[in-house]
DNA sequence: CTCCAGGTGCCGA
DNA sequence: TCGGCACATGGA
């Protein structure tokens, strides 16, 4: 393992269970087992403020984990009006939540097989594809499965991947599969566009509408404005800023509010407001 | 058993 | 543009 380096506003254990990563592993010694740049990797939080990697993979864990993010600054771009407060809960109620830079292929693919499925079969269904789809790496004895590439999802075909209890969600990610290994698109490109068209060429896949495009845009493109309605965020938009959006305003209003209420870095608020709205039901 | 899950595609009005 | 509905699967 690596020096433990300065992590200040975080929580790594809370990050990985944000329900934006679905592979983290406990190793039963406080530390986090996954794959990271095609790598096994360690990760450890010896005390608040702290982390630690396996030796040679800090930088990359750096900016996996988002510790670049300037937080006071996110926190004070947050609209502070009275409706709110919230808001304010919620970021007491997670500090150190951080959003993370996936890969963009990984995250693109895991948002796929995501669709109306709980948080907990998400990640079932991730290590069942990478178990048996994935590079087969090992750290301290354990072995650890790398998301599997693009060519290995369209290789296995979608009867194969029906089999992993993708159910219809087979379809969008092998089809996704095969335009990535077939270099119809290129992840690595779309870096460049601007957001609206990012958006738009995510939903070019199939599978993919507003909001796995807003996820994979925020997790996997670095676009921190991005601001996801799922089912908990919506409910609680509703409540809380139903004022502001309307009795009746159809789904796409509400994103647009949400989009233009809390603005440059709204992904950071739609995080906090999700686990909060997750784990406490509000 | 019934209900719901970090939704999307497709249909008809 | 919108409202409704089917879609696979598994946990609560």
């Amino acid at each position: 393992m690596s020096a433990p380096f300065a992590a200040g506003d975080f929580d790594l254990k809370a990050t990985l269970h944000s329900g934006q990563v679905f592979h983290w592993r406990a190793d039963g010694a406080g530390g986090y087992l996954g794959a990271l740049g095609g790598r096994a990797v360690r990760l450890v939080q010896p005390e608040s403020g702290l982390l630690a990697a396996t030796a040679g993979a800090e930088e990359a864990a750096r900016v996996y984990l988002g510790l670049d993010h300037e937080i006071s600054k996110i926190h004070e771009s947050f609209p502070r009006g009275r409706e709110d407060a919230i808001l304010r809960e919620a970021m007491a109620y997670c500090p150190g939540l951080r959003i993370l830079n996936q890969p963009s292929w990984e995250c693109l693919a895991t948002f796929i097989t995501s669709s109306l499925k709980q948080v907990a079969h998400i990640s079932q269904i991730s290590h069942e594809l990478r178990q048996r789809f994935g590079e087969r790496l090992e750290i301290d004895g354990n072995a650890i499965y790398a998301y599997p590439l693009p060519q290995a999802i369209a290789d296995a075909g979608e009867d194969a991947l029906r089999a992993c209890g993708l159910g219809y969600r087979a379809r969008g990610l092998h089809r996704a599969a095969l335009r990535l290994a077939r270099g119809e698109v290129d992840l690595d490109a779309l870096r460049e566009l601007p957001d609206d068209e990012l958006r738009e060429a995510l939903c070019g896949f199939y599978g993919v509408g507003e909001k796995i495009a807003d996820c994979v845009s925020l997790f996997g493109f670095g676009r921190l404005q991005s601001f996801p309605v799922d089912v908990w965020i919506e409910r609680l938009l509703r409540k809380h800023y139903g004022g502001q959006i309307g009795e009746k305003a159809p789904l796409p209003r509400v994103r647009e509010f949400a989009q233009a209420h809390f603005g440059r870095y709204g992904g950071y608020a739609q995080q906090y407001l999700f686990h909060y709205a997750r784990l406490e039901g509000v």
